[in-house]
Parts: structure tokens; C-alpha cells; sequence
DNA sequence: GACTGGCACTCGCTGACGACGAGTGCCAGC
DNA sequence: GCTGGCACTCGTCGTCAGCGAGTGCCAGTC
């Protein structure tokens, strides 16, 4: 596949036209807007080959040309150079941010943000509990045989549990078992934590080994079992934007339906294992119902480690330069405020 | 108003056809489709009274008519029986609530079902803050002068904050402070707690009362000023479903961003004090951007009292009966299930 | 007086048709 | 290898006529 310099920089201009316009761009106009320093006829051969190797089409014949999702990546890959953010955009991130009083705000706060910024429906997952360690660990009494767990994780996040027990607890026993959790797990990263859950019925009291074992159970599912991590959504009405074209078709309702699943929008999240940020364009989605969008995702963290992933989803046709330094922008703020 | 009962079943009559067909109703298919025991021509005369009244309209000359909000409002008010719930809806409903976990997963499974069930936008508050009572209160240090506050309440809610202390905490003070707020706050409503927080600064030892002074003014936001609800949203995606009528219009911005407004959302239940269904029919809603729908809503709690409020937001051309039906048994079953 | 059948009229919808124009592919020439 | 030119395609837009659902009104009937 032969593309020179040329060639590609017609991908390009067709690229940053057709997202600016959200028209099918032709020749002529290319001509008359970038300064390719070559005749329309030349371009109309250009994108000819361009066509050929799937990187643009036409929606009819005699239209101007869009570029296709393979064209999309090129541009991603090769021919868009980061945009770096203007001062007020970073003003603006700081400014929003500072001030969350707790977890939830931030993570509230940053999936707004963004969403606001880049004006795509935005989502970010809470720290994941796997990740994090143990800070405490509290009993609480709710009623004679009924205890409620609560961990707080060093990331900020609160889980809680209500634990049937097998029989009435004395008030002893519970700061017993409180003192006995804490002095074990505190400090523990929440994937090294099972073994250690599982010592705890063993040498745990013969009298006391039913407590603990339901406990433990309890535990572990809270600890283990029960990753489904929480997420935070914004910006669905940006969604609207995404061209009459598309809205009129109906392809509007999968989009939506797939952004109430929990359990999808995770998958995004999947293999975020890094900083640095991941764009996945129409049908490279593993998603079948996000084929129709790109979502360019990060993962976040205080310092080099990450808790969780961030991203936004939008139609193919956007802004990817700018969209991707503004997700990784609010991620590194995110995780510098993590780290307190 | 000369309104004979023929005049409203016809009304009945159009506000059913029209929500089930989604087309303007003619008096020819009216009799048709009803057991009206007249012509056509004699339900064109009543139907020119119930234009002329308000209750109806034609979309254009020449064409069938549509119901008016005020021809919806007399058909909830007056036209609609209540329709029970088919037995496999109450099985539903009881099989998707039972095996909630905790407070977030009955609020999550109820905003789900109630989605599901309606074909609508569904929004569930969080059992509010100020109606329910404390049940324990723990102080966790983060580091030397920083502790995390954690309110648990009786409705299974859980409320952290971290407190920025004036100057580095002694272990045993923080025991002294524990037993100091649970003796004084365990069992009291968050509405009446003011009084007795304030209360707790006067009587400290003179050497805490900077430390109880710093706790109990973050006590305070944590307590009252910060009642900003939490709210539940699920079935945007039902939105689109509204009708290409109303999606090509582009009117389906609005309604996406005022959704997106906990806010807005959060005055939809502001009126809520009871476990009466509250129906607001298009220009009846406060909030400007949902004055092409109808919201439909409840509060729900143990027994009679009311923690929180629920609802569905959809079309003004929705099934008013069918609605209010479900709207009301989810609502019950989740106050059910708050009373464990 | 209330209802009905009949009829003329309105008006949105659909499809056909032609003019227009943006855009293309191709080719001969520089 | 690039360019100007030209024929061609095809989607869009406006016009226009035909169709039909639906109406309002009126005279007639019970």
C-alpha cells in the first residue's frame, strides 16, 4: 500500500474536516481549505487510492468522502499529534476538582468534568476494592445476632455487609473479633487478603470457631467474591449530539442500553492496566453495541499504580487528539488527588 | 361544562387508542375499535365539544385527535380504575427484591425493576438522611491529625467524611470521643441531632474542646447541611422509545440533561410525604425540560413512614393505570423490605 | 331534541418529474 | 506526475397531482 506523505496528509484534512463539519468532505473544499499545494483532480486520484485501501468511502456515489474506522486508526496512529491543553483547561480541571470533600465526590466530580470537557458521555469506575488495601475494618451490633461489617479501604471507599449470625454475640466477642480482624488485615492488599481470612477460622477459639466462620465467609465475599465494582456516569445527553444521522436511524437505543450495564462498561476497563490512554475505534469494540462509537479509556492511580479506569464514549467522528490529552489530563489529576 | 358520560367515554375512548396506537384517533375507527352504541358523525360532535373544552386537539386540520394534558388529567382523575397487578408481575417484583445484599442493592434492584416493568425512566432516592436515626458513629485515624468519621444509620445507610483535626489525636481520646458521640447521638433522628451535637462542645473537658469543636462542626455537614439526596436512575434507554415523533424534534436533549441533574431530579419527590401516587402531567411539572413528559411518584418507607421517594419519568402518552400500579407495588415492597 | 347518513371540503402524505449542483472518474495534454 | 476539462452520476429540492383519512355541517329521521 502505497501511501506517500501526500496521501496521507489528504487522509488527514478529510479526517479534521469531517469532524469539524460533520459533512462527507470533497476536492474541491479540501483544496480551498488546506493548502495542499495540488490541484483537485490530484486529490480526486489521492482519495481514489484511499478508498481502494478502506481507509475513506463514499455513503453514495458522487458524495464527498468519510473516513472509515481503519481510517480513524491511521489518523489516531500515525497522523494526529498530541494537542496539548490550553492553560484554562487546566485551570478548569484543578479548579473543579479541589474541593471534593471525600471518594465519591471526586469520582463524581472527575466523571462531570469530563463529560463537560469533552462534551461525550464520560464514565469512570470507582477504585477498585482488589487493588487497594485494608484501613479498617468496624462491627457494628444491629441487633442480638446480627452484625453489620463495614471496610474502609485505603482509597477511601466504605463497603458494608449485614452478617446473620449463628447465634447471639456478646458485646466482648465483637471487640474480640473486631480486635482480631484489624490486628490480621489491616495494611493487607485486598488480593493477598484470602489466605489470611482463611488462617483466622483455624486458629481462631474452639468456642468461637462458628462466629469467625461465618464472618469469614461474609468477608470474603465482600473482599473477594463481590468485585463488581461501582461506576459513575455522565454527559448521556451529549449523546443526542451525535448527528441526526445516526439519532433518526434508531441506533441511539443499543447505545444507551449498553451504558446501563454495569457489567459492559467494565469490560471497557478490562485491560486498562496503564497510564497511558487506549482508543478503541468503532468495530474494534469487543462491545457489539458500542461498534457504532469509539471510546478512548486510561487507567488512574496515585502515582504510577492504577486503582481504576476512566474514559468517555462518543461517536467515531470526534475530536480524538483533544479527547485523548483531556482524559489523560483529568486522569493524572485524579490520581494526584488520590494520593492526597 | 356539559360533559354527559358518553362525552367521556369517548375521551376514555381516544386517551386509550392513542396511547396504544401512538396515532391520532378518527371518530371512524373510534367506533369501530369501541362498543360506542352511536355513529361516527355523533362522535365527531362530542368530539368537537371536547375540543372546544380543552381536552383534546388536532395535531392538523383534517386529522384524528390527540389527547390535551388536561384531556390526561381528567382520565387519570376520573376515567381510570386502578389496574392490579397480574400475579406474575407481584411474582416479579418479589423475586427480584428478595437476595438485595444491602441498602445500595435494594436501591439499585428497585430503580431496575421499576424500569423494567414500566418501559420507563425510573429514579429511586436513597432513604433520606434526616428521616431516618443514627445507629453508630466510628472514628477511624487515617494518620496522626486526620480521622475518618463514619455515620451509620437505621436504614442501613452509610455516610464517611474525613475530619482535618487541629492537631495530633491520642488514641485513648479517640476512644473518649467514640463513646462521647455513639452515648449521645445512637437511636436519635439525624433531624433532631443539632441541638444535642452543639450541646457536646459546651460540656468537653476543657483541653478537647478544640478537637470536639472541629468534630462537631464536621458533624454538623454531615448531618444536616449535607442532605444533597442520592438518587438512583436506570432506563434512559427507554427514552428513545418516546417516539420518533418527539426524537426527530430534537426535544430529547433537554429531557436527557434535566435527568442528569440530581438536583432536578431531587424535587420531583420534594412533595412526597406520603405513600400516595402523585401524577404530574406535562405543563403540570415544575422543571421547564420535563414539560413534555409525566412523572409519576410515591415515597416509600417501613410501615407508613416515608424515607424516600420514587418514580417514573416517561411520555404524557403513557398508560396512566398500568403505571401508577406498578409505581405503587414496587414502592410498597421496597418499604417492606426496610422494615427487615 | 338527539342521533344519523350523506356530502363537500381540508390537508397531510406519497410518488413522479425535472432542474440543480456537488462531486466523481477519466483522459488528453503539459 | 500533475492539471484542466468534460461527461456522468446521483442525491436534494421544489412543484404538482392524486389519494385518502378525517372533519364540519346540514337535512332528514325517530
Amino acid at each position: 500500500m502505497g501511501l506517500d506523505d501526500r496521501k496521507l496528509e489528504v487522509l488527514r484534512a478529510i479526517v479534521e474536516d469531517y469532524v469539524a463539519t460533520q459533512e462527507p468532505v470533497g476536492s474541491k473544499a479540501l483544496v480551498e481549505r488546506h493548502a495542499l499545494g495540488v490541484s483537485s483532480a490530484t486529490v480526486r486520484n489521492d482519495m481514489a487510492v484511499l478508498e481502494e485501501e478502506g481507509y475513506i468511502r463514499q455513503p453514495h456515489t458522487s458524495a464527498g468522502r468519510v473516513p472509515t474506522d481503519r481510517g480513524y486508526r491511521l489518523f489516531v496512529d500515525r497522523l494526529s499529534r498530541v494537542k496539548p491543553l490550553s492553560p484554562a483547561e487546566r485551570r478548569a480541571i484543578e479548579r473543579f476538582l479541589v474541593g471534593a470533600v471525600d471518594l465519591d465526590d471526586v469520582v463524581h466530580r472527575a466523571v462531570r468534568l469530563l463529560a463537560q470537557l469533552t462534551r461525550q458521555v464520560a464514565v469512570v469506575q470507582y477504585p477498585s476494592l482488589t487493588r487497594s488495601a485494608v484501613r479498617h475494618l468496624e462491627l457494628v451490633p444491629v441487633s442480638t445476632t446480627r452484625l453489620l461489617l463495614v471496610m474502609i479501604t485505603d482509597t477511601g471507599r466504605v463497603e458494608q455487609r449485614v452478617v446473620e449470625m449463628p447465634g447471639p454475640v456478646e458485646p466482648e466477642e465483637i471487640t474480640e473479633l473486631r480486635r482480631t480482624l484489624n490486628a490480621t488485615l489491616v495494611g493487607v492488599k485486598l488480593v493477598d487478603t484470602p489466605p489470611l481470612v482463611q488462617g483466622l477460622v483455624e486458629r481462631a477459639e474452639p468456642q468461637a470457631k462458628a462466629t469467625m466462620s461465618t464472618l469469614v465467609s461474609v468477608l470474603l465475599e465482600t473482599l473477594v467474591e463481590r468485585h463488581e465494582e461501582r461506576l459513575a456516569l455522565a454527559g448521556t445527553s451529549n449523546l443526542a449530539r451525535m448527528g441526526p444521522l445516526d439519532l433518526t436511524t434508531g441506533a441511539l437505543r443499543p447505545i444507551l442500553e449498553a451504558l446501563e450495564e454495569e457489567v459492559i462498561l467494565l469490560k471497557l476497563f478490562d485491560e486498562v492496566k496503564s497510564g497511558a490512554a487506549r482508543v478503541r475505534i468503532g468495530d474494534e469494540n469487543e462491545v457489539v453495541d458500542l461498534r457504532a462509537t469509539s471510546v478512548v479509556s486510561t487507567g488512574y492511580g496515585p502515582g504510577a499504580t492504577v486503582v481504576g479506569g476512566m474514559g468517555i464514549v462518543g461517536p467515531t467522528r470526534m475530536d480524538y487528539p483533544g479527547t485523548i490529552a483531556t482524559v489523560r489530563a483529568v486522569a493524572r489529576y485524579v490520581g494526584e488527588m488520590l494520593g492526597h
